[in-house]
DNA sequence: CTGTTAGCGCGTTCAT
DNA sequence: ATGAACGCGCTAACAG
């Protein structure tokens, strides 16, 4: 006969939803539904014949955990939102590229989201991706809404923050030294006898990593007892026409200077192709340094001298800062300064 | 006193965590929670006043939901999960990019995932996602191993396949004409008088949008009694770099060339960079056409020509085609064709 | 090592 | 327009 049981197993899905549960895998194997869990997530709580068992009735069911219900009664999804800026500033992706990579072999999950630099949609960005239940965060920078540390911190648990270092964070910081980048670019120019030299950058206002790169740059200069003011920018996003734009920009307004400090590779690159262009030398007529560290700039003619930073061992680091943290050990030090390097090639 | 209900209050949650709840909320606001809920999901559903109430609770407590919980109550998250290969091609970052814009904007998650070309990965990608109960997915390519195509279709949910456009698809597919695109390129080159015409690529064997390509141009060059098959390609990743190399490898087993096509832009610009060092002039010694569109191609000397692909449009347009689905409007067609545009510059 | 029980926080369903 | 009851599928806690 029909009992209540059966009757509940007929309605059991809300809609036509008809996935294998834990339950079917369970009554296939004759274990309990938690030994099933426990198989699959703890295998060495389960005797090896019963394992076996349940995997095969895993394998014949096609038996795929419903990660959603896991979450709920664990109060812990394997995902790992990543907030960054903007997904058109190669910067950023190659960044997340390291991060994914690292989660992704972990077994865990990116929920990717992009606040165009505004820390209002941060904020509720944060918000939003709090609801997934996320066993950690990855956020970019260490400057946010106090509501957002406030939630942050209150939500506790394990919190990376990528690209600058600072002297406090919410939890753990991975990143550069951008004043310092920026004063040993600053740095080498001098070195090889340029007296003259300005910064250029572009969306400035919003990017205030390049803002720290240009008071490295500044300082150094001016230790050296060189004017170190001399700043040409606008707020178009970068990219090799904006470079290319703030190049000329710079040489109109100032036909006498002899080294160009880029605040990225795109403009710097874009300043090199609008030299070749118009048959000027570098770095003879005019010097040119980056940061970054793009791939472009070694094949560019002359080749662009640059501070290179690792982009994404920087993401791989923060993904394994977490990992660590999310396997509740506690890493060594919440703190990973990932370095830079100057690269001198030819175009200073 | 104490009661039974009390008791259950205090030893609420699992562990640590101490999230304000619908619960809370509704006690707050003197309801009950499925009025919050409809408060929240479909306010025309609630009075003015009652959502008031429930709004100023709300911001009081600083209620986030649950989305994990709805998930599991309504069997639908707002998650979407973007399958790609790689995060370090260009190409499918700036279409993840017009995705997540489209999406995020609609109150929709991206959950990244990236196969590395290879399928099982990638079916294994796609039974792990939807075990978050994703609202639909978005993969790359016509491609997939049998027991995904199944899996997906047996979850009926809105899928939409990307990149290249084909006769049959699991629901959606919007993408570019392979072939066409690399017809298109070739009979660019006849009509400017070259004959001798080499197709060069890397990473093909994985790559099959270019193997595509390659076989428009075949076809194209046969179709004008010229010979179609001077191939030459290796299997490293597409790079600057291995523009370079596979542009000498083909100059010197073939020093008569006329016209190198290229299987992207960023081989071709590679080339154009190893020529301008070498003092080569193109297009009088060589003729050099890409595909992608990317920006770099205009600031080069000389100029790419190119057929460009709207890469951040193909992804927007994804993203809009499963919108629709999600609202539970059906499409005008379940196929868009994003179309490819050549552009003419100075390098051809 | 295995099972029982009791929720996780919501939304669906059905009643009012 | 509002509410009560129930269960989504899984795992934590506690027994045995």
């Amino acid at each position: 006969m029909a009992t209540g049981k059966s009757v509940i197993r007929e309605r059991r899905r809300h809609r036509g939803d008809n996935r294998v549960t834990i339950e079917d895998v369970a009554k296939q194997a004759g274990v309990a539904p938690i030994t099933v869990s426990r198989a699959l997530n703890t295998p060495e709580k389960v005797s090896a014949k019963l394992r076996e068992r349940i995997d095969h009735a895993v394998e014949a069911l096609g038996y795929v955990p419903n990660l959603i219900a896991g979450g709920l009664a664990s109060a812990g999804t394997r995902v790992i939102p990543v907030i960054v800026p903007s997904l058109s500033i190669l910067t950023f992706i190659e960044v997340v590229h390291g991060i994914q990579q690292t989660l992704e072999a972990a077994g865990y999950q990116v929920l990717l989201g992009s606040t165009d630099f505004d820390l209002d949609r941060e904020a509720a960005l944060v918000d939003s991706v709090l609801g997934y239940s996320p066993s950690g965060v990855i956020m970019t920078g260490l400057l946010h809404r106090d509501s957002t540390v406030r939630r942050l911190k209150a939500w506790g648990r394990p919190v990376v923050e990528l690209m600058e270092l600072g002297d406090s964070c919410l939890d753990m910081n991975v990143g550069v030294e951008n004043d310092e980048a920026g004063a040993c670019m600053a740095r080498h120019l001098l070195e090889r006898g340029y007296r003259r030299i300005a910064f250029l950058g572009t969306g400035m206002q919003r990017d205030y990593r390049a803002r720290q790169r240009y008071e490295g740059h500044r300082q150094a200069l001016e230790a050296a007892g060189v004017k170190g003011d001399l700043l040409f920018h606008n707020e178009e996003p970068s990219s090799y026409a904006a470079g290319r734009r703030v190049f000329l920009e710079a040489l109109e307004a100032c036909p006498d200077l002899e080294a160009m400090h880029f605040a990225n590779d795109n403009l710097a690159a874009g300043a090199i192709l609008e030299a070749n262009r118009r048959g000027m030398r570098v770095p003879e007529d005019i010097a040119i340094g980056g940061y970054l560290g793009l791939p472009l700039g070694e094949h560019l003619t002359p080749q662009l001298t640059t501070v290179a930073v690792p982009r994404f061992e920087m993401g791989v680091e923060a993904a394994k800062l977490l990992l660590v943290r999310l396997e509740g050990r506690s890493p060594p030090s919440p703190r990973v300064d990932i370095g830079y390097e100057l690269i001198v090639r030819e175009s200073t």
